[in-house]
DNA sequence: AAGCCTTCTGTAACACTGTTACACCAGCGG
DNA sequence: CCGCTGGTGTAACAGTGTTACAGAAGGCTT
């Protein structure tokens, strides 16, 4: 009996901080340093307060991150698919679905390790499912379809976010390519080059779909 | 000046132990309790050893990972493409690099937080680049598809590795399509189904292939 | 043989983490 | 006034990575 009890009586004494005002600093922390960087302590310093009131808040630190998965998930809109054909829409969904998730980096590994990803994902599903049947795929194949696009685009995410973070990589690509040309030196080349994500997303992403819904 | 040092001269005295067995007893505390579970302090006391021991031979934890990491990547053997087109071969690829990754649970994190990705995937890229220009693609577009395929198998495994290891997800895929059918019934009981990943895998990498490769 | 130098280990501490037992204070209802 | 409930604070426990420092033991030079 923690937060129920909070909200069913108008706090007798005003209150140091609120649970909202707690759910709040936790979200800004972990947005600004990552999960590693919420700390209870550091909480209870930014809000003035002692450790135990957060605690008596939010119960312990996987309740409080529980509640900001959820609070971030049900803030995720549905996306809108645009475009003519159902190749159009799906690559939209796509592209869409690629946005939301680099925009809230910390979400994905967050909402897997507390076992929500099909409920994050459903709207996207939902919306994929739709597309899917418009290009007239039924049953098992549309199935296969949907989760093979939402695997793709998840996983895209997740290994660029990668990319992303990383420092310098330190035998990097490029001087691994320029080290052994092999058969094709323009590959070769093109390889030795940085990753143009957007380029590759699209590729990807639109070789998969065309592939799967036949257009 | 501590790992080489202790190479240099064959030891005075005889330690208690030695760089070699404080890196198998790491790997092995990996392997069956993950990365949060190596603590410097199991280290040792598995060992019979104290703390700085383990700092003496090894530097610090990073380190210990960082050359954790640099002989799991060297472990991996170059993989061979089986199969008469190169559709088929660079299928083929796709799935012994899936195997792979899914034989080393923790080792895609490690690599890419100590920026080795590039090093790790370099035997799998060159093996794909062959293949995609056997199949005749040159410049721009072999690199992209080279790449379209790699991001596509290590994105995959690592979305379905999260699957695995989440527990029971809570609002179950099952019981959110069995509430809303949409559309297609057919396709909402699928979507209700469990998820087939070998399935899923071959379907969607076959299909992505087959385009790119205009197979 | 004496002394030093390098290699390696141990003790004990610092700062940090999540968590909790416990005391306390203030306002409300009886 | 008394006690109950809501909310806070102090202080501790166990755990983490890391390090300053004290040693011990063998090889080297003098």
């Amino acid at each position: 009996m923690t937060q129920e009890a909070a909200n069913r009586t108008p706090r007798p004494r005003a209150p140091a901080v609120s649970r909202r005002a707690v759910l709040d600093a936790a979200a800004r922390l972990v947005e600004e340093q990552g999960v590693a960087g919420l700390s209870m302590r550091k909480l209870a310093a930014e809000l003035g307060v002692a450790v135990t009131s957060i605690y008596w808040h939010v119960g312990n630190r996987e309740a409080l991150l529980d509640e900001l998965v959820q609070e971030m998930v049900h803030g995720l809109d549905t996306l809108p698919a645009a475009g003519a054909d159902p190749v159009a829409r799906v690559l939209s969904l796509a592209a869409g679905l690629r946005r939301v998730l680099r925009e809230h980096p910390h979400l994905i590994g967050l909402v897997n390790e507390r076992g929500l990803t099909p409920a994050m994902f459903l709207p996207s599903q939902r919306a994929l499912a739709a597309e899917v049947s418009a290009a007239g795929l039924t049953g098992a194949q549309a199935a296969e379809a949907v989760r093979a696009v939402q695997y793709h685009v998840i996983g895209f995410v997740v290994v660029e976010r990668r990319t992303d973070r990383s420092p310098e990589q330190r035998p990097s690509a490029e001087e691994l390519w320029s080290a052994e040309p092999g058969a094709d030196p323009a590959l070769a080349r093109e390889l030795a080059t940085p990753v143009d994500l957007d380029r590759l997303f699209a590729v990807s992403t639109g070789a998969l779909v065309r592939a799967l819904l036949g257009g």
